[in-house]
DNA sequence: CTACGAATTCAAGCCAACTTGAGGTCAAGC
DNA sequence: GCTTGACCTCAAGTTGGCTTGAATTCGTAG
């Protein structure tokens, strides 16, 4: 087996040296041994890193992970506390969902100031509802005004 | 037509004063007037400070934020701007399906350490790809070893 | 065997996004 | 007219997540 340097760490995952250092301080992750003095890493944590900015891009701090994933391998929460976790992160998608799809409208859309675009305002407004929002159809069949 | 003090805009919205005075600092948002010391704030202003709340847990800058909404009342940016960051936010949203996705697995799976299940693996590595992840369908008259 | 380069430690610094605290102002109700 | 309490300003402090820099230690290639 193959042990890596911080440095092939580091390239194969666009991590810094200095934040993967940091990352074993907290104890996010852990190197296996030094080799002289430098850390050896299992394959395994570039998975792990992976992992770790996935839940960054998620808004979650880095203790969060660490609470999720475990810095002992496995995570510290209750499988409760997970799938609580889960949730927010499904609400979250369903915020950035009417964010996308507002950001959609906002590019199109021709009214002067979007606070007097119904359309908009609709969006925002159901974004924190449980449902998805759903846009009128479109009537091809009878082209109204627009 | 009512205006708002920063109380009542704080009580609509959950951001703290504090907040929204850092907010009106980088010019984020603005009050209309002043009433003595007071500033006035426009109902318009629960909308916007909503956006900025869903852009902030989309993981965005406040001046990112600015540069979609606008200070101005009007993004800042282009069309196709616009809808490359609305592009980025569906590649968020991929990335938070897998975590979630992931998490939920985590939260079932028995295997001693997730790094030795492949399930786990695949979930972790197919992440940034394009597509769903599809997960292989049971196929409950052909029970195989697992 | 020596030089090189990649790694190390440690303390200090940095940025965004606020929060806190001290001291001051004001309008509305009694 | 006075008190009250919500607001104000401004400077300084805080937190998380790193980065930077100086001084040092190694392992390997030549």
């Amino acid at each position: 087996m193959k042990f890596l340097d911080i440095g092939d760490v580091s390239a194969q995952t666009g991590v810094k040296p200095s934040a993967l250092r940091y990352y074993e301080e907290i104890g996010l992750i852990q190197s296996l041994f030094r080799h002289g003095l430098r850390r050896q890493f299992s394959p395994d944590v570039l998975l792990q890193i992976k992992l770790i900015t996935m839940g960054q891009s998620a808004g979650f701090s880095l203790e969060e992970i660490a609470a999720m994933f475990g810095k002992s391998g496995r995570p510290d929460l209750p499988r409760d506390a997970l799938h609580r976790k889960a949730d927010e992160i499904d609400d979250k998608i369903h915020q950035l969902t009417a964010l996308r799809d507002t950001l959609r409208h906002v590019a199109e859309c021709k009214a002067p100031s979007h606070m007097e675009c119904p359309t908009f305002r609709r969006l925002v407004e159901l974004s924190g509802k449980k449902g998805r929002v759903r846009l009128k159809r479109k009537r091809p069949q009878t082209p109204g005004v627009i």
